[in-house]
DNA sequence: GCAAGGTC
């Protein structure tokens, strides 16, 4: 069997069907992984990378003494499947193939890929010959030449991608982490550093300080109106700015009329048809219809899986000769781009446009098949169109502009204006988004004498630079060669998911800076740019064999030590210059008690905003656990508490806005408040204007203090001290049932759980006690469904039972044993003889004694009859000796409380038979046996 | 828990 593997799925589709020729392929699916079959032949695709690299086992741990960030330099690295399906497919096949093709993209990581899978195969088929497919498109010609002379696997290249691998993760790993820790961050809160994006967020802090540091300067403009022919028409001054107010202002002074046209120039002007997109280029483009960089990548990637445009991660611009221009052109026929179609056949330029860039990879996006804008949707239309258009315009014609330049003069000051006519629309026919506005200007002839109608001086500034939008910072890091085609736009969602940068354009965060700015104090090389320059360079000398990768690596590897030596004499300085810069991104405002400011706190899930005073100043105001979503500080602030607002942002659903915190913390704990009987209206306002807002905060004010802030007599104050810790108990107990109530009843839709606790708690029922004392139907009342309700029930007896026994002094370790024979209630110690309690405990008579007693102290029933061991032994006899009982039958009078002769005569034989099992009759002959003989009389 | 690179 002939083996193919791809680098993924829907190319080894379709590399099959166009290997296959008329053939019929066979798709079969294997643990979710399809194969294509023809013949003797069966194609799989990978899904990239299926083995992933990794340190050695040892190193998960970031706080080790032993393995210490700078450790992780000189670690181990391994490669592990990441893809576990994937990879035994692959090994599988590979043991029945007779020959193996690797056909994974044409470029670095590609030959990586393809030495992965080399690797793979060679573990379980030491033999089988191997060899590389390349080609830079699936195209019928490409795919059947590549195939008919197929080359080797280049191992020098798959090593160059190998350096780049390790160095990327010895780098980021050590500085990760050393930063992280040294700033006290963990969790979500790491603060990430990699070779490309430290250079990427150094680039944005880099041009936020420049924007800072921008000194505006004034300058003036200075242009005229005039008309002809009753159409009126604006000239400018030859000088374009004037630095000096004065000059300007004799300049204006001098504008008189007439206005002399003293020269009138025509020009043409070439416009190129623009090139073949590539990724980058095609970002920019669907950037300026609206697109985020990655929701246009996302949505390409849709529309190439569906076959409507080729593969969207390509670096080339220039189309390859096998691409059958004509054949796409064809298949778009029936398309609503017929007419377009038809004018670039018509007016077709003699060879497609080219970009500067070509690359072995893919070819440049192109349309793959017809759609309409019904089968794609509005969004996928608008992207797909623009390819197309694209494509329609790399095969038309230049377009040509006709410019005139008119200069004039006015009281000796020269004027000019310009004009520009589309003169041949070519590209632009079909190519409507790039904005080219014709300005027509009159024929003007030399000599001609016109009005002055206005003069006027503008007074404008100079701007700053802007901020990098995400298609411009896109093509800055292409331009540095950061990143690649397919990681550049999510490098820009990494810098965001990191709290790095904000905003569209993008600005730094004060820890996205404070990490600069530490970095390139102390380990300035992963900031730049030219540290992928230096990669590229040495990936290029492996590549051609001048140096091993192990050569490269350990050179950086001594690099990185080096950042180490200084980064570790200023670790200390580090973290307190980060986590002091980044405290001013946690301020939210003054504090309402004491006037400095809140903050917010993160605490592993929890959090909270609470005074920088604090233990000084103790307000604090709680917050929903991070699982919710983690607080925030916005830029929005409360016009009455001039707090910044606060939002919970979780992954994956809408943030939850919880405005001003003070506002947010009042108006929720009003309910509570009212819970207290004596709370009004009014006393709650006076309460909150001296800052006390909550419950809590009542219970635990002194009671003075609490008298003066409300205007309360001190009686009334204490009052209402006491009344707050009743209901901060009464919260307590209800929290505790919510979550009891939530554990036991799953959530379901439709049923919201703050329902069904709104009806216990209206119902009475506010803790698990109480609910173990209702019945059913208050349960079922609340929303409850009836089997649930009973397995509530059930487990709210169980627990309130265990709280019970436990309170009553019976130790959990009998408890366990207790409950596994079924006795679960106190009442159950009471109605259960002691002597079943043993039997079916195995607990020792003084011990079950001593907690019956217990028991029944504190249900206020008379305390068992106490029975020693030496009793029982002697009792077993006792009854032994009665014709009919054997020690079965003790077991179950001993269930029934009967364990001795003077017992037995005692008992109630219906009791007994109830408890024990054995018939009324049975136990009534045992009675009449056990009689003492009378005695004799005499 | 860390990077960057594939792909879904």
């Amino acid at each position: 069997m002939h083996l193919i593997i791809t680098e993924k799925n829907i190319a080894a589709e379709r590399i099959a069907r166009i290997l296959a020729e008329k053939r019929y392929v066979e798709t079969r699916r294997e643990g979710g992984v399809s194969t294509y079959s023809f013949g003797d032949t069966t194609v799989v695709g990978l899904r990239g990378h299926v083995v992933g690299i990794d340190f050695e086992p040892g190193y998960t741990n970031w706080r080790s003494e032993k393995h210490t960030p700078r450790s992780l330099i000189d670690a181990r690295t391994i490669k592990t499947p990441t893809d576990r399906k994937i990879v035994n497919l692959v090994q599988k096949l590979a043991k029945r193939a007779d020959r193996v093709t690797i056909a994974t993209d044409y470029d670095t990581e590609g030959e990586l890929i393809g030495k992965e899978t080399y690797d793979l195969v060679r573990a379980v088929r030491p033999d089988v010959p191997v060899s590389r497919a390349r080609f830079s498109a699936i195209t019928p010609d490409e795919i059947r030449s590549a195939f008919a002379s197929p080359s080797e696997l280049d191992f020098s290249l798959a090593s160059a991608g190998e350096a780049r691998q390790i160095i990327d993760l010895i780098w980021g790993a050590s500085l990760t982490r050393f930063i992280s820790l040294a700033a006290r961050r963990g969790g979500r809160n790491i603060l990430s550093v990699g070779r490309v994006q430290s250079p990427t967020l150094a680039m944005i802090v880099d041009r936020e300080k420049e924007i800072e540091a921008f000194l505006p300067e004034t300058y003036w403009v200075l242009s005229a109106g005039s008309e002809r022919d009753g159409e009126p028409f604006t000239v400018r001054h030859a000088t374009a700015r004037f630095t000096s107010r004065d000059e300007a202002v004799a300049a204006r002074d001098r504008t008189v009329a007439p206005l002399v046209v003293t020269e009138s120039r025509e020009g043409s002007k070439l416009d190129r048809a623009p090139p073949p997109f590539d990724t980058t280029s095609f970002i920019v483009a669907a950037g300026r219809l609206g697109f985020s960089a990655s929701n246009a990548m996302r949505i390409a990637e849709d529309l190439y899986m569906n076959g409507f445009i080729s593969y969207p991660r390509t670096d080339n611009t220039i189309y390859p000769a096998s691409l059958g221009l004509d054949g796409i052109l064809g298949a778009l026929e029936k398309t609503e781009f017929r007419d377009d179609i038809g004018w670039v056949r018509r007016n077709r330029r003699s060879s497609p446009t080219r970009g500067k860039k070509s690359s072995t990879d893919h070819p440049p996006i192109h349309p793959a098949g017809p759609a309409s804008r019904a089968e794609l949707g509005e969004e996928r239309w608008r992207l797909y169109e623009l390819v197309v258009r694209r494509f329609l315009a790399t095969l038309s014609p230049d377009a040509r502009w006709t410019t005139r330049k008119v200069s004039f003069d006015a009281g000796g000051e020269p004027y000019l204006t310009t004009g520009s006519t589309l003169e041949q629309p070519g590209w632009r026919t079909v190519y409507p988004y790039s904005s080219a506005t014709e300005n027509e200007l009159p024929p003007f002839a030399v000599g001609e004498r016109l009005p002055v109608t206005a003069v006027r001086l503008e007074e404008k500034e100079t701007q700053p630079p802007p901020r990098f939008t995400q298609s411009r910072l896109i093509q800055t890091m292409e331009s540095l060669g950061l990143g690649t085609k397919s990681t550049r736009h999510e490098v820009i969602n990494k810098l965001v998911g990191r709290k790095y940068v904000e905003g569209n354009p993008l600005r730094p965060t004060l820890v996205g800076r404070a990490v600069i700015e530490s970095l390139e104090d102390h380990a300035d090389l992963i900031t730049r740019p030219e540290m992928t320059t230096s990669i590229d360079a040495h990936m290029q000398e492996i590549k051609q064999r001048q140096r091993s990768r192990d050569e490269v690596v350990n050179e950086s590897r001594a690099m990185l030590h080096r950042a180490f030596d200084q980064l570790e004499v200023h670790g200390d300085e580090i973290g307190r210059d980060i986590m002091g810069r980044t405290l001013q991104e946690q301020l939210l405002g003054p504090c309402p008690v004491c006037g400095s400011d809140l903050r917010l706190h993160h605490v592993r899930s929890s959090q909270f905003i609470g005074c920088v005073d604090y233990p000084d100043c103790r307000f604090n105001i709680g917050l929903p656990a991070t699982n919710w979503g983690f607080a925030i500080r916005t830029d929005e602030v409360c016009p009455v508490h001039g707090l910044n607002h606060v939002r919970l942002i979780a992954k994956g659903s809408r943030p939850w806005e919880i405005g001003c915190p003070l506002c947010h913390h009042i108006a929720s704990n009003r309910e509570t408040m009212g819970l207290m009987p004596s709370m009004t209206p009014a006393l709650m306002d006076r309460l909150n204007a001296a800052h006390v807002y909550a419950v809590n905060e009542i219970a635990g004010a002194d009671p003075a203090d609490l008298a003066l802030a409300a205007g309360l007599d001190q009686g009334a104050a204490t009052r209402l001290r006491e009344e707050a810790g009743d209901v901060l108990d009464l919260l307590r107990k209800r929290s505790e049932l919510r979550k009891f109530v939530r554990t036991h009843v799953p959530p379901r839709r439709g049923r919201s759980h703050a329902r069904i606790m709104k009806a216990l708690f209206s119902r009475g029922i506010d803790t698990v006690e109480h609910l173990a004392a209702s019945d059913p139907a208050t349960v079922i009342a609340s929303g409850i469904g009836e089997k649930e309700a009973t397995t509530l029930l059930e487990a709210a007896v169980g627990l309130s039972s265990d709280r019970r026994l436990r309170e009553m002094g019976i130790p959990p370790i009998s408890l366990k044993k207790y409950y596994a024979a079924g006795i679960k209630r106190p009442e159950d110690f009471v109605r259960v003889p002691p002597t079943a309690l043993m039997l079916r405990t195995g607990i020792s008579p003084d011990t079950v004694h001593r907690h019956v007693t217990l028991i029944a102290e504190a249900l206020g029933t008379p305390p068992p009859k106490r029975t020693t061991r030496v009793q029982l032994e002697r009792g077993r006899h006792e009854l032994l000796a009665i014709p009919g009982i054997g020690e079965s039958t003790i077991e179950k009078l001993y269930a029934g409380g009967v364990y001795d002769a003077e017992t037995l005569v005692a008992a109630d034989p219906r009791v007994v038979a109830q408890q024990s099992g054995l018939p009324v009759r049975r136990i009534q002959d045992f009675q009449a046996r056990a009689e003492p003989p009378e005695p004799a009389a005499g």
